[in-house]
Formats: structure tokens, C-alpha cells, sequence
DNA sequence: CTATGATAGTGTTGAAGCTACACTATAAAC
DNA sequence: GTTTATAGTGTAGCTTCAACACTATCATAG
């Protein structure tokens, strides 16, 4: 270890900058989006790009997330989970900067966004349509988020946070379609959730053309370790 | 965004430091092992920490564990994989310093390790006996990575990372009965790992009292997607 | 007041996979 | 040739799941 004697002092070394980036998702009509602003400056002006910021001093890693996501959406108290580290030298032409990535999940209902000072816009995008200039390595970052979201909504009970306080059990059941891509049986859907003991009835219902929607809440609690229980399948090949 | 104007330059605010940990596991007489170093100098100085070092501004995060790794146990491509990045305020008495920790897999014919100037010493720990005073928020650190590892090594092939080259189907069943916690079925064992297609036979036998071991070698290229292919159980709960 | 259409279930069969345990086979040492 | 270890095979019973047919409920349309 000669690079680093013990003499080394870690206040006086040159070091990099951090950023920390947060892919939010929502459910919009029932498909998933992510947020994007798009850049007023250099570098990458005009690009799209995952909201973020440089962090400050004294905020750890995970208020910085919140704050950045505050920022832009003006919710908080949602689902919030450190993604990843991405640290390739030349990622941003100004200098080396790190950025720790967030995934948050905002419910269907709470869309509202701000626009800010630093960017021209601010959208929802499809997942399935992303723009096609995205700044930085945000592509591999977004890419990277779809790809954990996706695989945890199989075997967690995550997919709950994508839909709104309450919800019918088909809507529940097309969210799991969507993520597993294929149909699944009406019956054995009701059966499982039903016995899983994580929904709890509302005297809600949403009426319209047939038998009144009965609609549910999730109850966390009865989750016990929190997010991992649910499971669609048990076989993950 | 008004603590972040445009006119902001990331070359110019205060930055971080930032270090690379790798908590370094092997196996040990049949024993799952961490690599831990003792702290020469303050703070800390007397407790065994994870092995790591600060970041070189050209070099990626991926390369910095790397190097890590290389100064401690001699050895280069192995399993290396991120965990997390630790950023709370204060975790350094020093300064700001966040860490991202990364997590390698030593296999176990090649745990010859280095000894520092900066260290008084290094040693291989039990995880289930390590030492009581540990630098920094190290232990923390050490938790993640071992609860990490064993889940991993639950739904993936990760485990065969820990034998060495060659070694013998009751080896095997021998470390998932060591993660699982559990007994497992000889004869099951035998007829999944077979069906799996993962191993290939050798020519090689170790000889002893009864009939010669007949050894194995891990053939990942089979696992088509790497790692995440044998599972000893289809169920998760 | 009945037909329709939507949600909300129940029942059942057959296939697949897994557990447990008994049994066989092989090869070397003693 | 007996012992001891690895290296398997066979199978009954259990559980889970997919598939699909069937029933029940409730409001509106007519």
C-alpha cells in the first residue's frame, strides 16, 4: 500500500464530486412511468436526464434522496431504496463525478410535479418509450432501475405501492400481468391474495355498469418482514 | 432548487471523501470467512476494520475494489460484486467520507494474504465468531454483506465460487447444508445438481478409506444467465 | 321485473415437483 | 471377502399449481 501512507490525510486529497440521482416511478393508466427532467445547460442542454443534485455535507445519502425527490414531486414518505453506485471515470465532462442512484415508487395518486429553475421540462415517461438522448450514462442507470424494479415487483410485495390507497382486486391482478407480461386466472388470483392476509376489505365500492367493485387497502403490517411476502409463483426460474 | 442555482460548478463546492471497502469472503475448513485488517493509526487505532483505501480520481469504483482486493489476497478476477454505499454524516471523525462497500468471493485454495504497513494485522474471522470492537460503522457494513450473501447464495450459483477448482458433489451439498441451515437429502442432492448440468466431471479422484471421490468442476457457461440459475429450493418464503 | 354485464368468487381434476426413505452399485482399504 | 465410503436408483405420498368450468351477487338497462 505505498500509494497510502499512513501519513495520508483524507481532507487534503483531491476528491470527487457525488451526486445523488432518483429514478421515480408511477403508475399512469396503468402502465409504468419514470419522471425525466430535461437540462437548460451544459452539459448535455436539452437532454433528458434523471432528477438529481449534488449532495450536501451535512445530509446523509438518503436525505439527499428525499430532498431531491421533495423537490421534484413534492411528496415524501414513500417507498425510497438505494440502487446503485455508478463511478466510471469521464461519466460527466466537468470532473469526476459519483452518482448514487435511488429508485422511489410514488402512488398513482400523488402525481403532481414541478417544474424547476434548472431544467425546460418536466415529463412522465412510459418505460416503454424513453426518450432517445438521454444525458450522461442516465440511460444505463434508467435501464438498471427497470430491470430491479421489475425482478423485486416479482417476489415482493412492492407492486402494492404502484397503485393508489385503495384498489379493486382486478386492478391489483392487471398490475401483475403487466410485470409478468402474461394473463393469469381470475380465480386463482382471488384465491392466493385472499389467503396472503394482506388486504383489508373498505367499505368502499365504485359502481358502474355490474356487481359494485369492492375496493381494498393494503395493510403493510400484516407483512410481517415488510416488503417480501407476496409472491405471484413460487418457481423463479 | 434554490440551494442548487445554474451558475453551480461541481468543480468548485466541497466534496466528500470517498473510500472502497471489500468485505472479502472465503471458505475456511468448510467455514465461511472475512478478511479483516487492525487499525494502526487513529481512529480507531487497535480495531479490525474492512479492508479499504480511498479512491484515486482516475481510476473507476470497480477498479479501486479491485486494487483493494489485490493489496490484501494477491489475487484478481474473482467474483466481485457492489453492495451499498454508506453515507451517513459522521461515520468518520476525520471528515465527510462515504463508502462504497463491495463484497468478493476468494475461492478457498487461494487465501494467502499480505500483511500491510498500514495494518498490524490481517486476518481471516469466522462470520460466526467475529471480533467485538470494529472500526468505523464496519460492522454494519459486515452485516449487510454476510445477510447479502447468504440470500444470494441461496437463489443463485454463487456458492460454487467458494470451493476451489475441483471438489466432490457432497462438498457441495456440504456448503448449501451450511447456508440452508439444514440437512439436505443425499440422494436428491445427487439427482439435482446432475439434472442441473452445471458440472463436469474430471478425470481426477481423491483416494481415501472407501470408494474414491469422483471430483467436479464448475462449468458457469452452462448457467447460461451466470449466476442466477441453481436453486436448491424452488420455494422462497 | 327480467335480462344483461360486470365483479366476485368456489370446486375440481390432472400434472409436476418435492420429501423421505429404502434400496442398489462401485471401488478401494483392511 | 468384509468394511467403508462414495455414488447413485426407485418409489409412494404429499403439496402446490394451472386450467377451466361453474356459481353468486349486485346494479343498471330495457
Amino acid at each position: 500500500m505505498q500509494e497510502r501512507p499512513e501519513t495520508y490525510d483524507p481532507t487534503r486529497y483531491e476528491r470527487p464530486s457525488v451526486t445523488v440521482d432518483v429514478v421515480i416511478f408511477t403508475l399512469i393508466s396503468q402502465e409504468l412511468h419514470v419522471l425525466l427532467v430535461q437540462r437548460r445547460h451544459w452539459p448535455f442542454d436539452g437532454f433528458w436526464a434523471i432528477p438529481g443534485g449534488f449532495i450536501n455535507m451535512n445530509e446523509s445519502l438518503r436525505d439527499a434522496a428525499r430532498r431531491e425527490l421533495e423537490e421534484e414531486t413534492g411528496v415524501r414518505d414513500v417507498y425510497l431504496e438505494q440502487l446503485y453506485t455508478f463511478g466510471e471515470v469521464g461519466r460527466d465532462p466537468r470532473t469526476r463525478v459519483l452518482s448514487v442512484a435511488y429508485i422511489a415508487i410514488v402512488r398513482a395518486d400523488a402525481q403532481k410535479i414541478r417544474a424547476s429553475d434548472e431544467s425546460l421540462d418536466v415529463r412522465w415517461f412510459p418505460v416503454r418509450d424513453l426518450p432517445e438522448h438521454i444525458a450522461f450514462d442516465h440511460d444505463e442507470i434508467l435501464a438498471y432501475a427497470i430491470s430491479r424494479l421489475r425482478s423485486k415487483l416479482e417476489y415482493t410485495t412492492l407492486a402494492f405501492q404502484l397503485l393508489p390507497e385503495v384498489f379493486s382486486i382486478l386492478e391489483l391482478k392487471h398490475i401483475y400481468e403487466q410485470i409478468l407480461g402474461e394473463k393469469l386466472d381470475k380465480g386463482n388470483f382471488y384465491r392466493k391474495i385472499k389467503e396472503s392476509d394482506l388486504l383489508e376489505e373498505t367499505t368502499l365500492t365504485r359502481e358502474g355498469r355490474g356487481r359494485p367493485t369492492r375496493l381494498w387497502r393494503f395493510r403493510p403490517e400484516r407483512a410481517g418482514d415488510k416488503q417480501f411476502v407476496f409472491r405471484w409463483r413460487e418457481d423463479r426460474k
